[in-house]
DNA sequence: ACCGACTATCGATAGACGCC
DNA sequence: GGCGTCTATCGATAGTCGGT
C-alpha cells in the first residue's frame, strides 16, 4: 500500500469480464459467493421498495441450494404454484383444455422456431460477409439475401399466420374460461382487443399474510442454505 | 447538452434513495419495473459465470407474476421442492399434474416469444444499418441483443403482427430489387401470396404500435409471463 | 479454502424529459 | 400514465492481499 516513494497500486481496481462461464474454478467460487449475495440484497431491496413478494433459489454446481424468500420462500413458491397450476376445478378444465391445444400449439412453434433458427443462421452468415465485404457500395444484405430468402420468408409468413391464428383463438379460448373461472392462467392473453377483467384475486391476495414487508434489511435471514443433496462427492 | 456557456443540467442524475418503501405510486411502478429487470439480468449473468442454477419468483403487489429461471423455473423448484419440502406432497401433486403443463406450455411461449422479439429487433437494426452504413463496423446482433424484457401476451401478439409486417415489407423489397435486375435468377415466387390480413390484425397493429424491446441476453427461456391476475385500477 | 477488506472501476439506476 | 431515453451519480464487484 503506502511502501512510501515507489508504490505501484496493488490492485487494477475492477476489471470488465466477459459474461460466459468462469474457467478457473477459484475464481468462479469467488465470483458466484459474490454475486449471490448481490443478488440476495437486490432482490431484498426490491421487495421493500416496490412490496413485492420474491422467492428465490438458487443451485451451484449440484452443491448448495441457497434460497431467498419474502416473506418466505415457501409462501411464494406456493401460491405460484396455486396461482398458476390450480385454484379450483374451473380451472382444472381450463387446463385440460390448454394442454389439448398445447399439443396442437407446439406443432407450430417448431415450425416457427425453425424457421427463426434458420433466419438467424443466415443473418450471422450474412453479417461476416458483410464484415469481409465492408466497403462494398452494395447493400451487403440485399447482395447476400437473394430470392432464397424470399422463399423462406413466405414459409415463415405461413408459419406466422398460423401461429397467429391458433394464438387468437386460444386467447379468445382463454378469455371464455377465464371469465367464468378464477384466477388466471399462465397466459395473460389478451387476444385482440380484449381486455382481462380481473377476476376475484383480492380474496386470494388478502388471504395471504403479506404482513412483514418491513424495511428490515437482514436479506441474511432469507438465505437458506440446504444441504448437499446433489453430488456429495 | 453542451451549449457552450450558461446551461444548467437537465438532471441532477442518480440520487441515494432510502431503502423503504416508495410511497409515490407512480414511482414505486417504475422502480420496480426498472430493478426487476436489473434483478433478472443479475441472475442470467450469475447463471452463465458460475453455470448455477436460478429460479427467481417476483409477484408485485397481487398484480402479474413474472419468473425467471435457468434452465427453467420448474425444473429449479422442483428439485428445490423434492430436497426441501418433499414432506408436503401437495406439491408433488402439483408438479404431476398440473404444473409441468401449465409452465412448459408457458415455456414455449417465452421462448417463442423471445426469439421473436430479439428476431424483429434483428430486422430493425438491420434495416437501420443499411440506410445508415452498408459497411458498419459494428456487430449488429451485439448490439441488438443484450437483454430481453418480457411482457405481456399481448405484446406478444402485437410483437408478432409487427414482424409479419417486416417480413413482409422485406419480401416486397426484395422482389423488388429482384426485379429491378440485381440478379433476376428464375424467382418462381412473383406475386407471392404473402399479403397477410388474417384477422384484422391491422387495427390492433395501428392501434398499439409501442411495442418496445430492451435487448436481449441470452435468456434463454427463462422469463415466463404468468399472468396478470388481474390488473384492476 | 473460505471469508473479509480494500480499491479502482464498471454497471445499475433515480430523476427528468419526451413521446404517444 | 406508461414506457423509453438521457445523464449524473451511486452501488456492485474483479482482482488482490491478509487473516483464520
Amino acid at each position: 500500500m503506502e511502501i512510501n516513494g515507489s508504490f505501484k497500486k496493488t490492485t487494477q481496481g475492477r476489471r470488465k469480464i466477459e459474461i460466459k462461464k468462469i474457467e478457473n474454478l477459484s475464481n468462479r467460487q469467488v465470483t458466484f459467493s459474490k454475486r449471490r449475495k448481490g443478488l440476495f440484497k437486490k432482490a431484498n431491496e426490491l421487495c421493500i421498495l416496490s412490496g413485492a413478494e420474491i422467492a428465490i433459489i438458487v443451485q451451484s454446481f449440484g452443491k448448495r441450494v441457497f434460497a431467498f424468500g419474502h416473506p418466505n420462500v415457501n409462501s411464494v413458491i406456493e401460491r405460484f404454484l396455486n396461482g398458476n397450476a390450480s385454484s379450483d376445478s374451473n380451472y382444472q378444465a381450463l387446463v385440460e383444455n390448454n394442454f389439448l391445444n398445447t399439443l396442437e400449439y407446439n406443432r407450430h412453434y417448431s415450425h416457427v422456431w425453425r424457421e427463426l433458427e434458420v433466419e438467424k443462421k443466415r443473418k450471422k452468415v450474412i453479417d461476416e460477409s458483410k464484415r469481409v465485404d465492408a466497403g462494398g457500395d452494395e447493400f451487403w444484405w440485399d447482395a447476400a439475401i437473394d430470392f432464397l430468402e424470399l422463399d423462406e420468408l413466405e414459409v415463415y409468413m405461413v408459419a406466422l399466420g398460423e401461429l397467429m391464428k391458433n394464438v387468437n383463438m386460444k386467447a379468445n379460448n382463454l378469455m371464455l374460461l377465464q371469465n367464468s373461472g378464477s384466477s388466471g392462467v399462465g397466459a395473460p392473453m389478451t387476444g385482440l382487443n380484449l381486455t382481462i377483467e380481473p377476476y376475484s384475486l383480492d380474496d386470494m391476495l388478502l388471504n395471504q399474510n403479506h404482513n412483514q414487508i418491513s424495511n428490515s434489511y437482514d436479506y441474511d435471514n432469507c438465505m437458506v442454505p440446504f444441504g448437499d443433496f446433489g453430488q456429495h462427492g
